[in-house]
DNA sequence: TCTGGGGTCCTAGGACCC
DNA sequence: TCTGGGGTCCTAGGACCC
């Protein structure tokens, strides 16, 4: 089972506004929940039915939006709130199955492998599971049913909202061939254009291709399409963790472009402590660090490298960013700075180096420290001196007090 | 008042090894 | 009348997802 919540954002908005005494009900206007234009932030993060109605699209910009549908009402995101719904329904989940892949703050993928004996008719649990979620949580659910996760996430997408679906390999010629192709999984903007040139418009036209032509034109993304487009996926529903994860970034678009040297560096020093906490938080060291820039005609850059040992350490991993970003910056104005850590490995046991700074240990007892205040005290109960007065959050990145739930984009 | 932030994976080119 | 062919690792950039 693929379930998905409906407009999640929205919804829960909508949801937890009705109970706090409103009388309008965003899921019933045009209505958007989107960022703060003022500080650069202004995009559609999810949108009322209405408001697709008028063409609105996520992601796009807010005025452009607006000028969409003169009556558009924009509310600004409370990710905190979505996490508790979404943990909310993962409770709920639960008790059908111990096998949940959290894919996302909306999505869920549940399997039911070798549960034959506990239940009977799926369609009917289905069923049961969606109405408790709407009857419990507030918002509606699409689920969609098969026997692997891309076609039970297909079928979730067909029919919208509060929506039960199947999608059996033998309903794929009638269900999910007509479809466009767009509408597959994996199937983007930049992939959508090179397939119509080989005049695939439906995900029929791409299942009936011809392999080979696909593999020269798209390479292996080619051929990954080409059986989602037969419904052929076998991976399994894994449990989200820590320890199969690749990597942890944090980046932010500044209220203002960022002219000069030493606020840009206050701001790689802000992400860092984001991306340093988290790592520790999840156990794990880093050997790469990547720092990432976008200017102010939307340009984006990149420099990383390998640090000389696997490490955890706040400072060194500022230090890395510092270099990284005076290698990167040309002095044009920027607009979004962003750190990201990866090849990860534990940190139960580090392997030590000749060049390590000599202090390291020292190091990381402080950083550690430091995680136990603020994790019992709040980000703010310990900030560095260079943060006050500077107008600079003294940590940046992540979307609330807690962490997200752990997703990604792949099966 | 124009355009977010969290991820994973793939590819191409170059350095370096034997 | 010029310079191979294996391999691995590193780096930068881009595609896709929600």
């Amino acid at each position: 089972m693929h379930i998905d919540i409906n407009s999640c954002f929205l919804s829960v908005e909508a949801v937890y506004r009705l109970q706090h005494g409103e009388t309008i009900d965003l899921r019933e206007i045009p209505c958007v929940v989107g960022g703060n234009e003022d500080s650069r932030h202004g995009i559609v993060l999810a949108k009322s039915q209405l408001a697709k109605a008028s063409g609105i699209q996520t992601g796009e910009p807010i005025f452009k939006a607006k000028q969409k549908n003169k009556d558009l009402v924009v509310v600004p995101p409370r990710y905190p709130l979505y996490i508790e719904s979404s943990n909310a329904m993962f409770q709920l989940l639960q008790e059908y199955t111990p096998h949940i892949q959290r894919f996302s703050i909306d999505e869920n993928f549940l399997s039911f492998e070798g549960m034959n004996n506990h239940y009977d008719d799926y369609i009917k649990l289905a069923h049961i599971i969606k109405d408790r979620i709407k009857n419990e949580l507030g918002f509606t659910v699409s689920i969609g049913l098969s026997n692997n996760k891309l076609l039970a996430k297909m079928g979730s997408d067909i029919k919208k909202p509060d929506a039960v679906t199947t999608l059996f390999p033998d309903q794929i010629k009638e269900k999910m061939w007509p479809l466009p192709v767009e509408d597959l999984f994996m199937v983007g903007r930049a992939t959508a254009p090179k397939l119509r040139n080989l005049n695939i418009f439906t995900i029929g036209d791409l299942a009936n291709h011809d392999l080979s032509i696909l593999k020269l034109k798209l390479k292996s993304h080619g051929e990954l399409i080409y059986r989602y487009a037969n419904g052929i996926e076998n991976s399994e529903v894994r449990k989200s963790n820590y320890i199969n994860m690749k990597g942890i970034g944090n980046s932010t678009t500044t209220s203002r472009d960022i002219t000069d040297r030493k606020t840009a560096h206050l701001v790689v020093l802000s992400l860092v402590e984001s991306v340093g906490t988290r790592l520790r938080a999840s156990g794990n060291c880093c050997r790469l660090v990547s720092v990432s820039v976008r200017d102010n005609n939307f340009i984006n850059r990149s420099r990383q490298c390998k640090t000389s040992s696997p490490t955890d350490v706040t400072k060194t991993i500022a230090n890395i960013a510092y270099k990284l970003f005076d290698e990167l910056w040309n002095g044009e104005p920027l607009r979004h700075l962003g750190i990201h850590v990866s090849d990860l490995c534990t940190n139960e046991m580090c392997q030590v180096s000749f060049f390590d700074e000599k202090d390291k240990e020292k190091q990381r007892a402080l950083d550690q420290a430091i995680d136990k205040v603020r994790n019992k005290y709040g980000n703010k109960a310990v900030v560095r001196s260079i943060f006050l007065h500077s107008g600079i959050r003294s940590m940046t990145g992540g979307i609330g007090e807690d962490d997200y739930p752990l997703m990604t984009s792949i099966l």
